[in-house]
RNA sequence: GCCCCCAUCGUCUAGCCGGGCCCAGGACGUCGGCCUUUCAAGCCGGUAACGCGGGUUCGAAUCCCGCUGGGGGCACCA
């Protein structure tokens, strides 16, 4: 058996979507599963959308989820260039090919016409497909239109055979195609740019794809493209048509989606690991009754045939668990990585500013230490952890309910207590507070939670005795103090 | 309008090919409980689905047909 190869050809109009992302990890699964080759290829002919900025974005936001390519236009390879504005040599060659054996005609008619043609068979209540105005026309009128300044776009012969056609596909089956719903579609542009079914064959072709594995908005695509391949005389790859992606709305995940762009996610703190294994999840499964699996583990366990047909919805809250997952376990495995991310979420909200001395990332670590096993993502450190920043936000229902004039003593009582405490560590801290406690007669409780929103402004986060550690002596008898005389001063109504 | 695809809990899915082990399993979410200084995590429990109608069969989530619903495509976009 010949080596797998398979690729993603991304355009470069816009950044790295989810929805491509899963794509192209399916391509790469398959390839590396088979131990075959992952191409990438830049499809870049719709040059009035196509941007620098958006091909390096891709390429770094695959990089951040470690989807690698072994040929590609940045890493080069034996079959390139990779990029398809860098082909046009190859497209005009098979371009003339086709016209010479007349498997392509060049067609005269300009868009505006093409566009009432559609207007009028839509009006009419007609599918629309191509008059073949241009189909037979005698070279003398092909002189003539010419000489009148016309410059004809390329169409490909479809028409004329009555022959189905049939597109065996990997995940979908037997598809059967009739020749009379196809037209002699434009495979190259008036000014000689190709068109994606044409590039699309050219460089599947020449790159010798195995497998191309795209999604279901490619299907109708296929027996196209198969004319193609026959016109030119070659063998098709086998094709594999994933279903779409959608989103909530049940619609193509999309831009419109709100936060589908792959480095959204990085930004608010995702694990690319995480998202790895969420996609595996979507249309496929590996074992009925396990999520979590290792990036190995999925590699050799892909089956192309085991992919679903049925278009999944994406699934946020599964993917912020699943995420979740594995920031628990970085946390007691590889802490300084969730320091990192912790710090560019702080760094980003102005909390921190960059480049940590060792000192900060010291503390930061200390704050992961005891925030780290309810981070979602690292996002949530602004949930859990932002006091630690700065001064605490109250939230005015916190406030009200907890510090009231009642609780007033007691914190002072126990910012006196910890005064001149040694060492200022969590056992020795939780007993004073425990003392306070006993000799004012009242449960813990009555003092734990007004100290938590006096540290914290907030009712919910980590352990009080190891927040307060964490924290210090000076900003926690600073904020006991300051919370005290807001509670004296009544319902805690206007703190913040 | 035409062509094509799809159809199991709210969501992701297992089961379907090779009918019985499925009055349908797991996970997320959600609800309740335990634990607990709060929240999260963890543990225990609940909720919730084979779209509808016909067949075939002793027996259908699984096979066949129709319907309905959803999605995609029908560019000198990809």
């Amino acid at each position: 058996m010949p080596q797998i190869r398979t690729r993603y050809a991304p355009s470069p109009t816009g950044y790295l979507h989810m929805g491509g992302a899963w794509m192209a990890f399916f391509n790469w699964l398959h390839a590396r599963n088979h131990r075959g080759v992952f191409i990438l290829r830049v499809e870049d002919t719709d040059r009035t959308r196509s941007t620098q900025e958006y091909e390096d974005s891709i390429f770094a936001d695959f990089g951040w989820l470690g989807i690698t390519w072994d040929e590609g236009p940045d890493v080069g390879g034996p079959l390139g260039p990779y990029r398809q504005t860098e082909r046009t040599a190859l497209y005009a060659r098979y371009a003339q090919a086709l016209l010479d054996r007349d498997a392509a005609y060049p067609c005269y008619c300009t868009p505006e016409e093409l566009e009432s043609d559609r207007a009028r068979a839509s009006s009419a209540g007609r599918s629309h497909r191509y008059s073949g105005r241009c189909r037979d026309r005698m070279p003398s009128e092909r002189t003539a239109l010419e000489a009148s300044g016309r410059r004809p776009s390329l169409r490909l012969r479809v028409t004329g055979s009555s022959e189905p056609i049939v597109v065996d596909d990997l995940v979908r089956g037997r598809v059967v195609f009739e020749p009379e719903h196809l037209d002699d579609y434009i495979i190259a542009r008036s000014d000689g740019t190709p068109l994606y079914n044409f590039a699309n064959v050219v460089d599947d072709h020449l790159m010798q794809i195995t497998h191309i594995i795209r999604g279901s908005e490619h299907l109708s695509n296929t027996p196209k493209q198969l004319v193609m391949y026959r016109a030119l005389g070659w063998t098709p790859p086998a094709v594999a048509h994933l279903p779409t992606i959608l989103g909530a709305d049940r619609k193509k995940l999309s831009k419109r989606h709100g936060d589908t762009a792959v480095r959204d996610y990085r930004s608010q703190g995702f694990l690319p690991e995480a998202i790895l294994n969420f996609f595996a999840l979507m249309a496929w499964h590996p074992e009925a009754e396990r999520e979590v699996y290792a990036l190995g583990e999925l590699i050799q366990g892909f089956r192309l045939e085991d992919v679903g047909r049925s278009s999944p919805i994406f699934d946020l809250d599964k993917l912020t668990w699943l995420n979740g997952v594995y920031m628990r376990r970085l946390v007691e495995n590889d802490r300084n990585r969730v320091v990192e991310m912790c710090a560019r979420i702080l760094e980003r909200e102005g909390l921190l500013a960059g480049g940590m001395t060792s000192q900060q990332r010291q503390y930061l670590g200390q704050v992961v230490g005891v925030v780290g096993d309810r981070l979602k993502t690292a996002g949530d450190v602004m949930i859990y952890g932002d006091y630690f920043f700065r001064e605490p936000v109250y939230d005015p229902e916190a406030a009200s309910r907890h510090l009231q004039p009642a609780s007033a003593p007691l914190l002072e009582a126990l910012a006196a207590g910890l005064e001149g405490l040694e060492p200022f560590d969590r056992g020795p801290i939780e007993a004073v507070l425990r003392g306070v406690c006993a000799d004012a007669g009242v449960e813990a409780r009555a003092l734990v939670h007004p100290a938590r929103v006096a540290l914290t402004g907030r009712t919910a986060g980590p352990g009080l005795f190891e927040l307060m550690e964490v924290l210090g002596r000076e900003r926690a008898l600073e904020r006991l103090r300051r919370a005290a005389v807001l509670a004296a001063g009544g319902s805690g109504a206007g703190a913040g």
